[in-house]
DNA sequence: ATTCTAACA
DNA sequence: TGTTAGTA
């Protein structure tokens, strides 16, 4: 059996992962930045591992739900802390932006209803003119 | 060719 | 975050 090597084919180059999940390598070292990702360094070069990877697939999902860089950091580094802690914290977020979604959604919804009601009133006039 | 940091948009 | 400049 080959016994597990110090650190097998897991290595990513920045340009890899930013190819792979179509970000610029410019975003993967602004995540880095914020603390969200801390690959290895060969001299100044990352090397990134399957634990970045991985990272950087909770951090895309994070973003695309509307999630900001600082709520998935928080929700990060309780990863190798309280993973307890981790799952309430994304309890309490994912519940905090549906309510703002749905906020969002009712005015959105309020909007339409009234330029409906203007449209009506424009098209009704326009009647009683013609 | 590829990545890095820094700075400006 | 995008882009650009000057490197290692």
């Amino acid at each position: 059996m080959t016994s597990t090597p110090p650190e097998s084919q897991d290595l990513f180059a920045i340009a890899e992962l930013a190819r792979e999940f179509g970000i610029s390598t410019r975003a993967i070292r602004f995540y880095e930045s914020k603390g969200l990702l801390s690959p290895e360094r060969v001299g100044a070069t990352r090397i990134f591992r399957k634990r970045d990877r991985a990272r950087l697939i909770l951090i895309l999902r994070g973003k695309r739900l509307g999630f900001t860089l600082r709520d998935i950091s928080d929700y990060l580094s309780l990863y190798d802390a309280d993973r307890a802690q981790q799952v309430n914290l994304l309890a309490d977020k994912v519940d905090e932006r549906l309510a703002l979604l749905e906020r969002q959604r009712d005015d959105l919804e309020t909007t339409i209803r009234e330029l409906r009601e203007i449209k009506q009133l424009a098209q009704e006039r326009l009647q009683k003119a013609g």
